[in-house]
DNA sequence: AGTATGTTTAGGACATTGTCCAAATCAGAT
DNA sequence: ATCTGATTTGGACAATGTCCTAAACATACT
């Protein structure tokens, strides 16, 4: 591990704890035994740190993204991978409006990102759709409005109201309510998958 | 108009323009044509200022919160109210996660009307089942959760993905999402009101 | 009117922040 | 061994929120 990377593993872990806005330049130097300009020679600006974080957050969905989804299960699933990567950076979740309106190359690489997602999302109902999970007559728009919200802003509420639950028990609360979201939507079959999906949490 | 009224007026303008977190006391007080340590006196810390703010908004939703609703279209209509008030003090709602985490009196304040707002959408919602516009069987927790979550973070949303909007297209997009929400837990009757209320929004 | 008392304003000091830079140090190839 | 480029150091800089003292002001009382 070479020190840039170093730089890095430390920020995340305590951006993470602390919150990005709240932990800095010199206190992360001194966790890591260096001093401030060193790691200005790596990162000239505090913003090219978070940029390279919110780099790794998407290789990581990216990922996941990619996967195939046959069923709703594996649809639901995906989420949950999401949500644990989420949790992983959750510094950049917590501060995403700020980065949005601040940080313009964190901005201008997540507009990419999103619309891939939407496009993601869509593809992937439909295709729920012509398998046989979800009725036919679903508002595809209104689905993905509430996932999107969902995705983006879930760990931030966790935060807040559930701070007393551990990460995994905070993601269960969310997909499932990503779940309990589509059953009015969702075939027998469908359903048959939704209930195997909580089901699957429990253990 | 006293001093302390114009200062916090001043600084929702501010605020609300270019993030809490952005607008610095000189700033403000070159605005006010005043000296720093004039605003200081009236609110010792920054955070004392945003601790009004918060209260300001808090009363405004107080009244909203207490009105009576006796149909899902008022219902409805309540959160169009709130989300309007979201509108006027935005910059609150977009530092929501931030001021919660390091403002002790802001999120000591919060945790209250928190139990306040989640009881009373569970009172409407039962209430909207007595009078015959949502079916019985409804996931009450499932309902107040996406409530909750929109209400808390629509405008977070609306001003990285619809900053192109106006404020009253942005809040129509996110109430017209709570309405859709409802549709497959109303009633036949519950479903006319959804459908006037959207409606009354085209207007 | 003059004085005393309490409120408001001015102005600057202080520590901390992110950023920046020039000099010192180090490492590796010639 | 020496030169060259990469790395590290230590400090300067402007901006921030906070704090404090002295001046200015207003109000009430003698």
């Amino acid at each position: 591990m070479n020190k840039a990377e170093k730089i890095v593993a430390k920020a995340l872990e305590m951006f993470n704890e602390r919150g990005i806005e709240y932990v800095g330049l010199r206190e992360l130097a001194a966790e890591l035994s260096i001093r401030v300009g060193n790691i200005t020679y790596y990162f000239p600006t505090k913003d090219d740190l978070v940029d390279r974080l919110a780099q790794d957050l998407s290789r990581l969905n990216a990922q996941v993204i990619l996967e195939e989804h046959p069923s709703l299960f594996s649809f639901l699933e995906r989420f949950r991978k999401i949500f644990a990567n989420h949790v992983q950076y959750r510094c950049l979740l917590l501060s995403f409006v700020h980065l949005m309106q601040q940080n313009k190359v964190l901005s201008g690489a997540y507009k990419e990102t999103e619309k891939k997602r939407y496009s993601s999302i869509v593809t992937n109902l439909s295709s729920l759709q012509e398998r046989g999970y979800l009725s036919l007559e679903v508002d595809t728009d209104f689905l993905v409005s509430v996932f999107t919200l969902t995705a983006r802003f879930w760990i931030s509420e966790a935060s807040v109201s559930f701070a007393h639950l551990s990460p995994v028990e905070q993601i269960n609360q969310y997909v499932t309510l990503l779940a309990k979201l589509l059953i009015p939507y969702a075939t027998e079959k469908g359903r048959h998958d939704i209930r195997r999906f909580s089901a699957s949490l429990e253990s």
